[in-house]
DNA sequence: CCGGACGCCTGTCGGC
DNA sequence: TGCCGACAGGCGTCCG
């Protein structure tokens, strides 16, 4: 479910929500996400002591403790809310913290693949990111660093895009567009991009998620805000999910590709620059 | 090292 | 109406 741009509106709507906000409790209803929750070790050394200011990593939320971070993953189908502590918890809600004021930070997911973890050190030091590549948004995402890290590739460009270690937070939806607000084929072997290719593909995807963020992420079905707002960047989807509907730019029919085991849409006029 | 496939889990939707 | 397979925004792991 949720790309960079989703977690990065989570991000900004927990924010203000929880900064300096002390933990009072923990409550997990199910412990087995995509690993077991560290209950015990949250009571011992986050209940008690405040958040700082949440921080992102990829798709991994970083809440600073003062002892420890807590990462938290949305998988496919999380959701972070902030409620009043007497909300009833729904089937899939699973996990609890227990905000003074009378309020909780709430993790709903129902397919369990997302996660919950704590961490003493620097985030980068944890093995989930320590391998993670550069943030789409900064520097390190350049032109001549996509050249670099798809030379010898033969695999497709987009499988190679959505792979966190090449860069992180593209998954399907922003891959898909961004390769055709770059004009690419996604089958492309990665290798076989050209400079420019490389140069188009960086400023698609800057611009593609930057457009997103704007629009609080987008919402194909169960996706939502802080505060249970939908995103509205689907209605900017060019291509994603548009399987026989005719191309904004030319009016070819969209097709639906697999690639990777992931549904793929294209203009197969459009998408031809290599 | 690389690339490809498989699970993990629940919900929904389309076709018969 | 009910059943069944395919599919869904992710990603670690395993295998050749």
């Amino acid at each position: 479910m949720p790309e960079l741009p989703e977690v990065e509106s989570v991000r900004r709507g927990i924010a203000p929500l929880v900064t300096g906000r002390r933990v009072v409790g923990v409550t997990a209803r199910r412990e087995d996400l995509r690993w077991p929750l560290p209950v015990a070790e949250w009571e011992r050394e986050l209940v008690g002591t405040r958040f700082a200011a949440p921080g992102r990593r990829g798709k991994y939320l970083l809440l600073f403790a003062e002892k420890g971070v807590l990462i938290l993953h949305l998988g496919m189908s999380g959701t972070l809310r902030v409620l009043p502590s007497a909300t009833p918890p729904g089937t899939h809600d699973h996990l609890d913290f227990l905000l003074e004021g009378e309020e909780v930070l709430r993790l709903r997911d129902p397919r369990r693949f997302g996660a919950a973890l704590w961490w003493r050190e620097e985030p980068a030091r944890h093995p989930l990111l320590a391998e993670l590549g550069p943030e789409p948004l900064e520097e390190g995402f350049s032109p001549a660093y996509l050249y670099g890290a798809t030379r010898g590739r033969r695999t497709p460009i987009k499988v190679r895009l959505m792979d966190s270690h090449c860069v992180v937070g593209v998954g399907n939806i922003y891959a898909t567009e961004a390769l055709f607000a770059a004009r690419i084929h996604p089958a492309t072997p990665a290798g076989a991009l050209s400079r420019a290719g490389c140069t188009a593909l960086v400023r698609a995807v800057r611009a593609i998620l930057t457009a997103a963020i704007q629009q609080g992420g987008t919402t194909l079905r169960d996706f939502q805000r802080i505060d249970g707002a939908p995103g509205y960047f689907r209605q900017e989807l060019r291509v994603y999910g548009r399987a026989g509907q005719p191309c904004t730019v030319c009016g070819t029919l969209i097709q639906v590709m697999r690639l990777g085991q992931r549904s793929c849409y294209i203009c197969p006029l459009c998408q031809s620059i290599v």
